[in-house]
DNA sequence: AAAGCGACTGGAAACGCTTCCAATTCGGAA
DNA sequence: TTCCGAATTGGAAGCGTTTCCAGTCGCTTT
């Protein structure tokens, strides 16, 4: 315990070798006898000397960080299930890579604190997790860092990993049909997401295919209440329906609160399919028969994505996963 | 257009004066004349030119940045309301600072994850958010960066908030006895967590001014079954109880089903104060009397006083929040 | 009118690291 | 034995900022 190791110079001092050559030690070892190695390392581990990471990031531009980006309330980022499924898989593309992943949230209109960080130098990339489409990518694509987004990000061009939304909802319907409903509505999600308009379409093929047309469709806000209202809705129009495709699990709680409450029983009199297969698909009673939307899954393949973009490579994209049917008492 | 802008030589060329001035110029403008500014700025507007982060921090020691680190397996921390708020509270206080802030999750057994972040320079300090007291303070405290903690880290020495527990606890079983109850239990959490202890011995203290025992103390584990269970026991021992303090909104919930399975009308035949304000509490039938324990208010007092370690002050502390009584149905 | 003072300025020295490049060493091929 | 190339090595040149320090300049003070 001498004197303090703060810095390489202090390292390639204590181990009797060039400052270069500790580098190289440090970074690989390429070109580095085992002797000085040896030496390099002991020091290193003695002293748990640490380098200095903005020197080292001032040359190699490059720092060893990369942020998953929410942009939404906090609030809602921490209530609803999907946003720490996510960050979860992105944790666990990461794991082994020694980036250092950190989550960071602002209010979808406040994309200038999230491009200022971006920029900021702090991380070398990000991952976009949003349900806000494009509204906010065009101004972040803007930032001179690659991204990759969960989620498409409309009609900007980045990489992004997206839920085959059209097939998914097919196969909910095609479900239903079988099960065989002939009488089925639908509620919807906002028609300018994604996951609602490609739901909806999903649903609209999968009737047309088998000659059957929809006994109504209502949109529902991807919330309770709208799911509970849009189902009152269909009910008022169409007493007699027999089945309902729901693009959400919160909206599929709110309809089977409303068929609960006009005496309709679930399965027996309506069929009811959600979508998510969240948390609250269990909560309901009875439980919701549901498609998947594999959080994990897709922020696990933007991770990777993101991680050969840094590594210089030009992944292919978009990477689309599949949704499967989970089935359980309501249909 | 003709040269891109990209170092502060580029700025000081295309302003007309030397690196050294720009710089100035940049940082406050301490000793630069009004010309030299304005040149200046003009050019960075103009080309929206980025100091790069890494060479500044590596003479400045300093990068802008903190964390909130919270030592808890990442789905718990999406899934207990206490983390976010506490993110929330340490965000506002860093509003304007120009602070970037992060959160950071790990297993509190992982503490090397966290300490590895801690010196990798990629911030100049932290808040702890932890229901895990000393376990991991120790190991942190060990990182050389400024740190605080929302809840009391044991016996490392360092700065921290922490809710007034026995005060609490003290006007919770106050508000019991003013209402009439005489035959009060406590249902505790663990002793060796300092919400637990300090809970317990503001219960006792309270019944001992007022020169009544106990007619039961049982632990409940800070779950909802654990409070379920410590209830039974309780009636088991004590039919006639008139009240219960418990020491959280989850294990009182448990309380609550278990009262209602005996056949106890609450708060008529039995009085029960929860603790936490958690959203449980308005879950309930009925909704629960609770001691405040806001997580924002202590995260940000937290942050407040990283903010002041940062700036070199060495702030006052402890700081100590109190808590409030919310009056609902169940007392 | 000389001296002194304060506001500005630019040169140059760090900050701690990576990496190019020339020099050295060593073993084996000729 | 001599020569050549591969493996190591250290010197030195940056990377883009901030900041110390010694000047310069225009005024006020005596």
């Amino acid at each position: 315990m001498a004197e303090a190791i703060r810095t390489l110079d202090d390292v390639a001092r204590a181990a009797g070798v060039s400052r270069a050559t500790a580098s190289r030690a440090l970074n690989g070892g390429r070109n580095v006898s085992p002797r000085a190695m040896a030496a390099v390392m002991r020091v290193v581990q003695e002293h748990g000397y640490q380098p200095n990471p903005a020197a080292r990031s001032l040359v190699t531009r490059h720092i060893g960080a990369i942020a998953v980006i929410v942009p939404e309330a906090d609030e809602l980022v921490f209530s609803d299930p999907f946003f720490p499924q996510a960050y979860h898989g992105a944790l666990t593309a990461f794991k082994d890579s020694d980036y250092q992943v950190t989550l960071v949230m602002a209010e979808p209109q406040d994309s200038g604190r999230i491009v200022r960080y971006l920029e900021s130098g702090l991380v070398d990339g990000a991952i976009v997790v949003s349900h806000h489409g494009q509204e906010l990518a065009s101004a972040l694509a803007k930032a001179s860092r690659p991204l990759t987004f969960v989620g498409s990000p409309g009609i900007v061009d980045a990489p992004f990993v997206e839920l085959d939304q059209v097939s998914a909802a097919r196969t909910a319907t095609e479900y239903l049909i079988g099960k065989g409903a002939r009488r089925i509505a639908h509620i919807a999600g906002p028609l300018d997401m994604n996951a609602g308009a490609g739901r909806q379409a999903g649903f609209e093929a999968a009737m047309d295919d088998a000659g059957l047309a929809p006994v109504g469709i209502e949109p529902g806000g991807f919330t309770i209440r709208g799911g509970q209202a849009a189902a009152e809705r269909l009910l008022d129009a169409e007493p007699d329906l027999d089945a309902i495709f729901v693009a959400s699990d919160l909206m599929a709680a709110g309809a089977v609160r409303t068929l609960g409450k006009r005496g309709r029983r679930i399965p027996a009199d309506v069929m009811v399919v959600g979508f998510d297969n969240s948390p609250v698909a269990v909560q309901t009673l009875p439980a919701l028969t549901s498609m998947t939307n594999p959080p994990a899954v897709m922020a696990e393949a933007a991770a990777k994505m993101l991680l050969s973009l840094l590594s210089g490579d030009g992944p292919e994209w978009p990477v689309i996963i599949q949704s499967e049917l989970v089935v359980r008492g309501s249909a």
